[in-house]
DNA sequence: AAAAGCATTGTAAACGTTTGCGTAAAATGT
DNA sequence: ACATTTTACGCAAACGTTTACAATGCTTTT
C-alpha cells in the first residue's frame, strides 16, 4: 500500500539500491541525474520512509528518548526544552515517555518502551528507578543519564546541582539575612538521595553558623503544594521560625499561602526561599526569593554526554544561584544577633 | 550481540516460529512444557524483543504519537495525563513530540517522526499545522484527531471544548454578577479558529445583553502572562472596565499583577475570570475564578476515537463550567445598572 | 478400523531498507 | 594504445520478527 524504495526504483528506472542511496544522500555513489530522476519520483508517489526498516537493517536509532515522572512539580519543561535545542540540530528526534510518579510498573513499561526501540540514548529526569528497572536499563546497551536528580552509585552517570549545596546556599542566605531559626519543608529526605542531601546541607549550615538544629522544622514532603501547606500549618501561627526553606516553587507557594491563613505576612512575619527558580517565582506575589537550577544546562548537557564517546565521566554539576526576589525579610537588631 | 529469537529457539530446542508464538502469547499454538522451556530460555537470555523488526512485518504499531506545541499555558500535562490513563488499560505506549511553538519545521518533523515510525494514531494538543503539514498528515493512512483546539475544516477531527460558549459563558456570567463594561484579553483571535470563536461569543453576550462593544477593551494576545501584564498596562488605571475575561490562567496572573502594579485591587477594582482552570488558579491570591475545561477528558476522549473503528463524529465537545472563586466581585447598586 | 478433527510444531516467505561486493563504462595516466 | 583508477549502478544478503501453510502425531467419531 504505502509506496516503497521499489515503487520509486520501478518508476525512476532504476535499482532499489540507488534509490537507498539517493535518499540517504550518499554522496559520490550516484550520478546526478538518477538523483533528480529519482527524487522526483519519490516525490511523485508520495513516499515516506519506512523508519522501522532502517532500524531493523541499521540498527541504530536517531531517536533519544526522554523519560519523565508526572512530576508535580514543574521544571521538566525547562529540562525538555534544552534537550530539543541541543537534538534538535544535530538531526536526533526527541521522544518523551512517561513513568508514573512512583509506579515502577509504568516506568518498566517506559523504560522497555525505548530500550526496545533501541533508541541511541535514554535521559530520565527526576525519575527515581528500583534496582529490577536499573537493571534492565543496565542490560540494554543503550547510554544512558539521569538528570535532575543525584546518585550514589558512582557508575551511574547524573547531571543535577550540587544538592548538598543547594540545602546549604539556601540556608546560609537566610543566615546573611539576619535569619537565626531556619526551618526547611516539603523535600522528600526519606529514601531520596537528593532531598537527603539538601537536608544534609542545611544541617551543614546551621552548624558551620552555630544555629541549633530543631527536628520539629524539619519537614518532610513531596515537593508540592500540599506538601508546602501542611508543613505551614503544622508549623503553626506562633511558630518561632523566621525563615523557611522550600523543596520547590510549589511548596513555597503552599507555604505561603497557608502562612497567609494563619495571618502570617510573608515576608514580614516570616520569609520563605524556594529552591527551582522557574517562573512560579515571579507570578506570584510577593515574589519568592529563590535557589535557582539551571535547568535548560542540564538538558543541553544531557543530550551532549549521550553523544560523548568517551562515558568516563559520571557525574556533572549545573550552577546554582540564588535570586532575591521578595519572600526574604532582612532582619537587624535583636532579632538576628 | 542482542540475543534473538532464534537463540531463544536454539536454547530451548524449538524452531523460532514456536518461539514468536509462545511470546505472543498467542493462546492455543503451543503447549504448556514448550512455552515454559522458551520463556526461561528468554528469560535466561535476557531477551528482549525488536520493536522495529516487529513493527515491520505486521505494519502496524502500539505507539500512539502526541505532539504538543512549547505552550506557554499549562494545561498540556492535563490532557496527557488523561491520554496515559486511557492508553495504559489498552496497552498503547505514548509518545510525546514537541512541535515548536509555531514553528513550521519543527512541526513537520514532529508529524513524520510518528508518521514514520507508522504509529496507530497521533493526538495534537493544541497545534495549528500549516497546509503543508496538513497534507503529510492526511497522506499518512493514520488516524489522528486535534485536542484542544477548533477546526473550521468539517473533516478534521477533533475534541474540545465549545469555544464560543467559552467566550459566551465568561461574558454571561460576569454579567450575571453584575458588570457592564467587560473586555476580553490574551486571547488570540487574529489567525486562531479558537480564539475566533470565544471573541464571537463574548460579541455574541454583549448583543444578548445590551452592553456596548468597546474595540479598545478587545486586547489581542498569545494566552502568555506577558500578553495578560500587556493587555493591562494599556487599559490602564483609569479604565472603565470592571471585569476582564483572560484568555488563559497565565494571562489572567499577568492582567491580576499588573493591575496590582497600577495600584488596582483585585476583585475590589477589577474582576477577571480565567480561561482554563487549571492549578494556578488556585495557588494564587486571590484565587481565580474560572472558566474550567475538561483537559483530562479531552485526553481520554481522545484515545477512544483513535480506538473507535468508524470515524464517522468529527467533532467532540467537552463540557465546561464556571468555577466560582475569587476574582470576581458581585456589583450592585449604581455600577450595575 | 478408517475418517476426521485437533493440538502442536516446523518451514519458509514476507515486511522495507541498507550495504558489501561485483562490474561495466568512463575517466585518467603513461 | 593500454593499464589503472574512478564513477555509477545492480545484485543479493541481511536485519528480527510474524504468520500462512504444511506436517506430524493424537484423539475422537462413526
Amino acid at each position: 500500500m504505502a509506496t516503497t524504495i521499489k515503487d520509486i526504483a520501478k518508476m525512476a528506472g532504476v535499482s532499489a539500491a540507488t534509490v537507498s542511496r539517493v535518499l540517504a544522500n550518499k554522496e559520490g555513489f550516484f550520478g546526478s541525474s538518477t538523483a533528480k530522476k529519482v527524487r522526483e519520483a519519490a516525490a511523485k508517489l508520495g513516499y515516506r520512509k519506512n523508519t522501522s526498516a532502517t532500524e531493523l537493517v541499521t540498527r541504530k536509532s536517531h531517536d533519544l528518548a526522554v523519560i519523565v515522572n508526572a512530576t508535580k512539580t514543574n521544571f521538566s519543561n525547562h529540562i525538555i526544552d534544552g534537550i530539543q535545542a541541543a537534538a534538535f540540530p544535530k538531526d536526533l528526534n526527541v521522544i518523551i515517555l512517561y513513568a508514573g510518579d512512583f509506579d515502577a510498573e509504568r516506568q518498566r513499561r517506559a523504560i522497555n518502551t525505548a530500550v526496545n526501540r533501541s533508541v541511541m540514548g535514554i535521559l530520565l529526569l527526576s525519575v527515581e528507578v528500583n534496582d529490577d528497572n536499573l537493571d534492565l536499563l543496565k542490560s540494554a546497551q543503550i547510554p544512558f543519564c539521569f538528570l535532575s536528580i543525584s546518585e550514589t552509585d558512582e557508575s551511574l552517570p547524573f547531571i543535577t546541582s550540587d544538592d548538598e549545596e543547594v540545602g546549604y546556599l539556601a540556608t546560609k542566605y537566610l543566615y546573611q539575612q539576619g535569619h537565626r531559626n531556619i526551618g526547611i519543608a516539603g523535600i522528600n529526605y526519606k529514601n531520596a538521595i537528593t532531598g537527603e542531601l539538601r537536608l544534609h546541607g542545611y544541617k551543614r549550615a546551621l552548624k558551620e553558623f552555630k544555629l541549633q538544629e530543631n527536628p520539629d522544622w524539619i519537614s518532610a514532603g513531596d515537593y508540592s503544594y500540599e506538601s508546602g501547606e501542611l508543613a505551614m500549618s503544622t508549623y503553626g501561627r506562633n511558630t518561632k521560625l523566621t525563615g523557611i526553606i522550600a523543596g520547590s516553587d510549589m511548596a513555597a507557594i503552599g507555604i505561603m499561602n497557608q502562612a497567609r491563613s494563619l495571618g502570617l505576612s510573608v515576608p514580614d512575619d516570616i520569609s520563605i526561599v524556594a529552591i527551582d527558580g522557574t517562573e512560579l517565582c515571579e507570578i506570584v506575589q510577593p515574589q519568592l526569593t529563590s535557589v535557582s537550577q539551571s535547568f535548560y544546562e542540564m538538558g543541553t548537557l544531557g543530550v551532549d554526554w549521550l553523544l560523548n564517546k568517551d562515558k568516563k565521566v559520571t557525574k556533572t554539576i549545573t550552577p546554582i544561584k540564588v535570586i532575591e526576589r521578595q519572600s526574604v525579610k532582612r532582619l537587624t537588631g535583636k532579632n538576628s544577633f
